[in-house]
DNA sequence: AACGCCTATCAATAGACGGA
DNA sequence: TCCGTCTATTGATAGGCGTT
Protein backbone atom coordinates (compact mmCIF):
# COMPACT_ATOMS: atom_id res chain seq x y z
CA UNK A 1 0.00 0.00 0.00
CA UNK A 2 2.17 2.85 -1.31
CA UNK A 3 2.34 5.04 -4.41
CA UNK A 4 4.31 1.91 -5.72
CA UNK A 5 4.15 -2.20 -4.87
CA UNK A 6 6.43 -3.21 -3.61
CA UNK A 7 8.25 -7.03 -4.00
CA UNK A 8 8.47 -9.73 -1.45
CA UNK A 9 12.32 -9.46 -0.74
CA UNK A 10 14.94 -8.64 1.74
CA UNK A 11 15.91 -4.96 0.85
CA UNK A 12 19.58 -4.08 -0.16
CA UNK A 13 19.54 -0.47 0.14
CA UNK A 14 20.12 0.20 3.86
CA UNK A 15 18.14 3.73 3.23
CA UNK A 16 15.18 2.61 2.41
CA UNK A 17 15.42 -0.32 3.94
CA UNK A 18 15.84 1.88 7.56
CA UNK A 19 12.91 4.02 6.39
CA UNK A 20 10.39 0.96 5.48
CA UNK A 21 11.28 -0.45 8.82
CA UNK A 22 10.28 2.37 11.18
CA UNK A 23 6.81 2.80 8.88
CA UNK A 24 6.10 -0.49 9.10
CA UNK A 25 7.42 -1.53 12.80
CA UNK A 26 5.10 1.43 13.80
CA UNK A 27 1.97 -0.30 11.39
CA UNK A 28 2.81 -3.58 13.14
CA UNK A 29 2.52 -2.10 16.90
CA UNK A 30 -0.63 -0.71 16.15
CA UNK A 31 -1.86 -3.62 14.91
CA UNK A 32 -1.21 -5.58 17.67
CA UNK A 33 -2.05 -2.91 19.72
CA UNK A 34 -5.66 -2.99 18.21
CA UNK A 35 -5.45 -7.47 19.14
CA UNK A 36 -4.94 -6.61 22.41
CA UNK A 37 -8.27 -4.32 22.85
CA UNK A 38 -10.68 -5.55 20.51
CA UNK A 39 -10.26 -8.81 21.56
CA UNK A 40 -8.59 -8.33 25.49
CA UNK A 41 -6.46 -10.71 24.63
CA UNK A 42 -2.70 -11.23 25.74
CA UNK A 43 0.47 -10.21 22.98
CA UNK A 44 3.80 -10.20 22.95
CA UNK A 45 5.45 -9.11 19.89
CA UNK A 46 9.54 -9.08 19.22
CA UNK A 47 10.91 -7.27 16.48
CA UNK A 48 14.88 -7.18 15.43
CA UNK A 49 15.63 -3.88 13.44
CA UNK A 50 18.24 -3.94 10.59
CA UNK A 51 20.48 -3.07 12.90
CA UNK A 52 19.71 -5.61 15.23
CA UNK A 53 17.98 -3.40 18.05
CA UNK A 54 15.28 -5.23 19.54
CA UNK A 55 11.59 -3.56 20.08
CA UNK A 56 9.22 -5.20 22.13
CA UNK A 57 5.38 -5.00 22.52
CA UNK A 58 3.77 -6.60 24.96
CA UNK A 59 0.38 -4.66 26.97
CA UNK A 60 -0.19 -7.23 29.65
CA UNK A 61 -1.82 -6.39 32.68
CA UNK A 62 -1.36 -9.76 33.91
CA UNK A 63 0.32 -10.58 37.45
CA UNK A 64 3.58 -12.00 37.63
CA UNK A 65 3.87 -15.79 37.69
CA UNK A 66 5.22 -16.89 40.76
CA UNK A 67 8.68 -18.06 38.74
CA UNK A 68 9.95 -15.29 39.04
CA UNK A 69 9.90 -14.83 42.52
CA UNK A 70 11.46 -18.54 43.04
CA UNK A 71 13.87 -17.46 40.94
CA UNK A 72 14.69 -13.96 43.21
CA UNK A 73 14.30 -16.08 46.51
CA UNK A 74 16.95 -18.80 44.57
CA UNK A 75 19.45 -15.88 43.75
CA UNK A 76 19.35 -14.16 47.34
CA UNK A 77 19.82 -17.97 49.05
CA UNK A 78 22.97 -18.18 46.92
CA UNK A 79 24.15 -14.85 47.99
CA UNK A 80 24.16 -15.50 51.39
CA UNK A 81 27.00 -18.35 50.80
CA UNK A 82 25.70 -20.55 52.88
CA UNK A 83 28.04 -23.22 51.23
CA UNK A 84 31.22 -21.21 52.31
CA UNK A 85 32.57 -23.52 54.38
CA UNK A 86 35.47 -25.51 54.98
CA UNK A 87 35.73 -28.76 52.93
CA UNK A 88 36.69 -32.40 54.43
CA UNK A 89 37.76 -35.34 52.13
CA UNK A 90 34.94 -37.71 52.31
CA UNK A 91 32.16 -38.98 49.92
CA UNK A 92 29.35 -36.31 51.42
CA UNK A 93 31.52 -33.60 51.44
CA UNK A 94 32.51 -34.22 47.50
CA UNK A 95 28.83 -34.49 47.01
CA UNK A 96 28.01 -31.82 48.87
CA UNK A 97 30.47 -29.85 46.35
CA UNK A 98 29.38 -30.91 43.43
CA UNK A 99 25.98 -29.72 44.37
CA UNK A 100 26.93 -26.09 45.01
CA UNK A 101 29.17 -26.26 41.87
CA UNK A 102 25.90 -27.32 40.02
CA UNK A 103 23.73 -24.88 42.02
CA UNK A 104 26.43 -22.36 41.30
CA UNK A 105 26.14 -22.93 37.55
CA UNK A 106 22.64 -23.24 37.38
CA UNK A 107 21.74 -20.07 39.18
CA UNK A 108 24.74 -17.85 37.53
CA UNK A 109 22.32 -18.26 34.02
CA UNK A 110 19.00 -17.75 35.89
CA UNK A 111 20.19 -14.62 37.76
CA UNK A 112 21.04 -13.21 34.42
CA UNK A 113 17.34 -13.18 33.13
CA UNK A 114 16.41 -12.21 36.84
CA UNK A 115 18.40 -9.23 36.38
CA UNK A 116 19.09 -7.85 33.11
CA UNK A 117 20.58 -5.14 34.30
CA UNK A 118 23.92 -7.18 34.47
CA UNK A 119 23.07 -7.51 30.31
CA UNK A 120 25.23 -4.72 28.90
CA UNK A 121 25.96 -5.87 25.61
CA UNK A 122 24.21 -6.75 22.52
CA UNK A 123 26.14 -10.16 22.23
CA UNK A 124 24.38 -11.13 25.36
CA UNK A 125 20.77 -9.55 24.79
CA UNK A 126 21.44 -12.58 21.43
CA UNK A 127 22.10 -15.45 23.51
CA UNK A 128 19.32 -13.77 25.84
CA UNK A 129 16.80 -14.28 22.24
CA UNK A 130 18.30 -16.96 21.30
CA UNK A 131 17.20 -18.68 23.95
CA UNK A 132 14.05 -17.22 24.17
CA UNK A 133 13.68 -18.49 20.51
CA UNK A 134 14.19 -21.98 21.44
CA UNK A 135 11.82 -21.51 24.09
CA UNK A 136 9.04 -20.45 22.11
CA UNK A 137 10.11 -23.14 19.46
CA UNK A 138 9.74 -26.16 21.96
CA UNK A 139 6.24 -24.49 22.86
CA UNK A 140 5.07 -24.57 19.46
CA UNK A 141 5.78 -28.12 18.62
CA UNK A 142 3.73 -29.43 21.98
CA UNK A 143 0.82 -27.24 20.67
CA UNK A 144 1.18 -28.35 17.54
CA UNK A 145 1.35 -32.34 18.98
CA UNK A 146 -1.41 -31.02 21.37
CA UNK A 147 -3.79 -30.18 18.31
CA UNK B 1 -11.00 -1.08 6.75
CA UNK B 2 -14.13 -2.62 6.19
CA UNK B 3 -17.63 -1.56 5.36
CA UNK B 4 -17.96 0.36 8.61
CA UNK B 5 -15.38 1.96 10.79
CA UNK B 6 -15.46 0.03 14.10
CA UNK B 7 -14.43 1.32 17.09
CA UNK B 8 -11.33 0.03 19.24
CA UNK B 9 -12.80 -1.32 22.42
CA UNK B 10 -13.02 -5.15 23.59
CA UNK B 11 -15.76 -6.72 21.38
CA UNK B 12 -18.13 -8.55 23.35
CA UNK B 13 -20.76 -10.38 21.09
CA UNK B 14 -18.27 -13.98 20.78
CA UNK B 15 -19.25 -14.91 16.96
CA UNK B 16 -17.96 -11.50 15.60
CA UNK B 17 -15.29 -12.20 17.86
CA UNK B 18 -13.86 -15.07 16.87
CA UNK B 19 -14.52 -14.12 13.44
CA UNK B 20 -12.67 -10.80 13.69
CA UNK B 21 -9.85 -12.16 15.52
CA UNK B 22 -8.98 -14.63 12.85
CA UNK B 23 -9.21 -12.78 10.09
CA UNK B 24 -6.97 -10.02 12.03
CA UNK B 25 -4.96 -12.89 13.38
CA UNK B 26 -4.29 -13.92 9.26
CA UNK B 27 -3.52 -10.12 8.53
CA UNK B 28 -1.23 -9.79 11.58
CA UNK B 29 1.04 -12.82 10.74
CA UNK B 30 1.08 -11.55 7.25
CA UNK B 31 2.68 -8.53 8.42
CA UNK B 32 4.92 -10.27 10.42
CA UNK B 33 6.08 -12.31 7.95
CA UNK B 34 6.59 -9.08 5.26
CA UNK B 35 8.75 -7.93 8.32
CA UNK B 36 10.73 -10.90 8.31
CA UNK B 37 10.96 -10.73 4.77
CA UNK B 38 11.96 -7.78 3.27
CA UNK B 39 15.02 -6.62 6.67
CA UNK B 40 15.83 -10.02 6.91
CA UNK B 41 14.97 -9.49 10.49
CA UNK B 42 13.74 -11.76 13.65
CA UNK B 43 10.57 -11.42 14.87
CA UNK B 44 8.90 -13.22 17.84
CA UNK B 45 5.02 -13.45 17.67
CA UNK B 46 2.82 -14.83 20.35
CA UNK B 47 -0.80 -14.04 20.60
CA UNK B 48 -3.42 -15.69 22.38
CA UNK B 49 -7.00 -15.72 21.04
CA UNK B 50 -10.47 -15.07 22.62
CA UNK B 51 -10.08 -18.65 24.10
CA UNK B 52 -6.81 -18.87 25.26
CA UNK B 53 -5.38 -20.26 22.37
CA UNK B 54 -2.02 -19.47 21.98
CA UNK B 55 -0.46 -18.71 18.26
CA UNK B 56 3.21 -18.48 17.69
CA UNK B 57 4.91 -16.87 14.54
CA UNK B 58 9.04 -17.05 14.39
CA UNK B 59 10.49 -17.55 11.30
CA UNK B 60 13.74 -17.71 12.60
CA UNK B 61 16.23 -19.65 11.05
CA UNK B 62 19.15 -18.98 13.54
CA UNK B 63 21.16 -21.42 15.36
CA UNK B 64 20.49 -22.37 19.32
CA UNK B 65 22.41 -20.75 22.19
CA UNK B 66 24.69 -22.88 24.10
CA UNK B 67 22.25 -22.10 26.91
CA UNK B 68 20.00 -25.22 26.48
CA UNK B 69 22.59 -27.32 26.11
CA UNK B 70 23.67 -26.42 29.79
CA UNK B 71 20.27 -26.72 30.63
CA UNK B 72 20.10 -30.14 28.98
CA UNK B 73 23.36 -31.81 30.49
CA UNK B 74 21.54 -30.17 33.87
CA UNK B 75 18.72 -32.23 33.78
CA UNK B 76 20.36 -34.86 32.70
CA UNK B 77 22.96 -34.96 35.95
CA UNK B 78 19.56 -34.36 37.57
CA UNK B 79 17.99 -37.53 36.69
CA UNK B 80 21.08 -39.78 37.20
CA UNK B 81 19.89 -39.13 40.50
CA UNK B 82 23.31 -38.78 42.46
CA UNK B 83 21.83 -37.71 45.45
CA UNK B 84 20.08 -40.40 46.34
CA UNK B 85 22.24 -41.40 49.80
CA UNK B 86 21.13 -42.21 52.69
CA UNK B 87 21.15 -39.28 55.31
CA UNK B 88 23.18 -38.28 58.67
CA UNK B 89 22.55 -35.74 60.97
CA UNK B 90 25.56 -33.66 60.94
CA UNK B 91 26.01 -30.39 59.51
CA UNK B 92 27.22 -31.48 56.08
CA UNK B 93 24.74 -33.80 55.36
CA UNK B 94 21.79 -30.58 56.10
CA UNK B 95 23.86 -28.16 53.60
CA UNK B 96 23.78 -31.33 51.04
CA UNK B 97 19.83 -31.66 51.98
CA UNK B 98 18.76 -28.33 51.49
CA UNK B 99 21.59 -27.85 48.43
CA UNK B 100 19.89 -31.01 47.20
CA UNK B 101 16.54 -29.37 47.54
CA UNK B 102 17.23 -26.41 46.12
CA UNK B 103 18.70 -28.12 43.35
CA UNK B 104 15.90 -30.54 42.68
CA UNK B 105 13.29 -27.68 43.00
CA UNK B 106 15.98 -25.14 40.45
CA UNK B 107 16.14 -27.52 37.92
CA UNK B 108 12.09 -28.88 38.04
CA UNK B 109 11.87 -25.44 36.58
CA UNK B 110 14.35 -25.87 34.03
CA UNK B 111 13.39 -28.96 32.61
CA UNK B 112 9.74 -27.56 32.29
CA UNK B 113 11.77 -24.95 29.86
CA UNK B 114 13.71 -27.89 28.38
CA UNK B 115 11.12 -30.23 27.87
CA UNK B 116 7.55 -28.38 27.18
CA UNK B 117 6.19 -31.84 26.33
CA UNK B 118 6.09 -32.49 29.86
CA UNK B 119 3.24 -29.44 29.58
CA UNK B 120 -0.11 -30.93 29.20
CA UNK B 121 -2.66 -28.24 30.03
CA UNK B 122 -3.32 -24.73 29.28
CA UNK B 123 -2.71 -23.21 32.69
CA UNK B 124 1.04 -24.54 33.00
CA UNK B 125 1.29 -22.59 29.00
CA UNK B 126 -0.02 -19.31 30.72
CA UNK B 127 2.55 -19.61 33.78
CA UNK B 128 5.17 -20.14 30.85
CA UNK B 129 3.59 -17.25 28.80
CA UNK B 130 3.79 -15.21 32.00
CA UNK B 131 7.33 -16.26 32.92
CA UNK B 132 8.17 -14.81 28.88
CA UNK B 133 6.59 -11.94 29.47
CA UNK B 134 8.24 -11.17 33.16
CA UNK B 135 11.91 -11.46 31.04
CA UNK B 136 11.06 -9.36 28.42
CA UNK B 137 9.42 -6.42 30.77
CA UNK B 138 12.94 -6.79 32.08
CA UNK B 139 14.59 -6.98 29.17
CA UNK B 140 12.74 -3.75 28.20
CA UNK B 141 13.54 -1.69 30.75
CA UNK B 142 17.53 -2.44 30.29
CA UNK B 143 16.91 -1.62 26.72
CA UNK B 144 15.34 1.38 27.26
CA UNK B 145 18.35 2.36 30.19
CA UNK B 146 21.11 1.53 27.49
CA UNK B 147 19.31 3.80 25.13
C1' DA C 1 20.67 10.02 9.03
C1' DA C 2 16.37 10.07 11.52
C1' DC C 3 11.86 11.61 12.07
C1' DG C 4 7.29 13.65 10.95
C1' DC C 5 3.90 15.13 7.57
C1' DC C 6 1.51 14.58 3.12
C1' DT C 7 -1.23 12.14 -0.37
C1' DA C 8 -1.73 8.92 -4.14
C1' DT C 9 -2.03 4.26 -4.14
C1' DC C 10 -2.15 -0.35 -2.62
C1' DA C 11 -3.70 -3.62 1.14
C1' DA C 12 -6.64 -5.35 4.91
C1' DT C 13 -10.99 -6.26 6.45
C1' DA C 14 -16.31 -5.57 8.01
C1' DG C 15 -20.32 -7.30 6.70
C1' DA C 16 -22.95 -10.35 3.79
C1' DC C 17 -23.54 -14.68 1.61
C1' DG C 18 -23.07 -19.64 0.72
C1' DG C 19 -21.18 -24.38 1.35
C1' DA C 20 -19.66 -28.31 4.51
C1' DT D 1 -21.22 -23.28 13.41
C1' DC D 2 -17.23 -22.70 11.19
C1' DC D 3 -14.85 -21.57 6.85
C1' DG D 4 -13.87 -19.40 2.50
C1' DT D 5 -15.37 -15.90 -0.94
C1' DC D 6 -16.88 -11.39 -2.38
C1' DT D 7 -16.77 -6.31 -2.47
C1' DA D 8 -17.41 -1.73 -0.53
C1' DT D 9 -14.90 0.75 2.42
C1' DT D 10 -11.46 1.97 5.67
C1' DG D 11 -6.57 1.61 6.80
C1' DA D 12 -1.52 1.34 5.88
C1' DT D 13 2.30 2.95 3.50
C1' DA D 14 5.82 4.24 -0.65
C1' DG D 15 7.82 8.04 -2.15
C1' DG D 16 8.59 12.91 -1.57
C1' DC D 17 9.65 16.95 1.06
C1' DG D 18 10.98 19.66 5.06
C1' DT D 19 12.84 19.89 9.83
C1' DT D 20 16.26 18.61 13.30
Amino acid sequence: MGRKKIELKTIECPKEKSSKYSKRKKGLLKKAEEMAVLFDSDIILLVFSPTSKPNLFYPHSRPLSGILEKLSNMSEYEREERFDLSLQEDDKVIELAEARELLDENTSILRNWQDPHRVDDLARLTIMEDHLVSILSLIKKVQNEQG
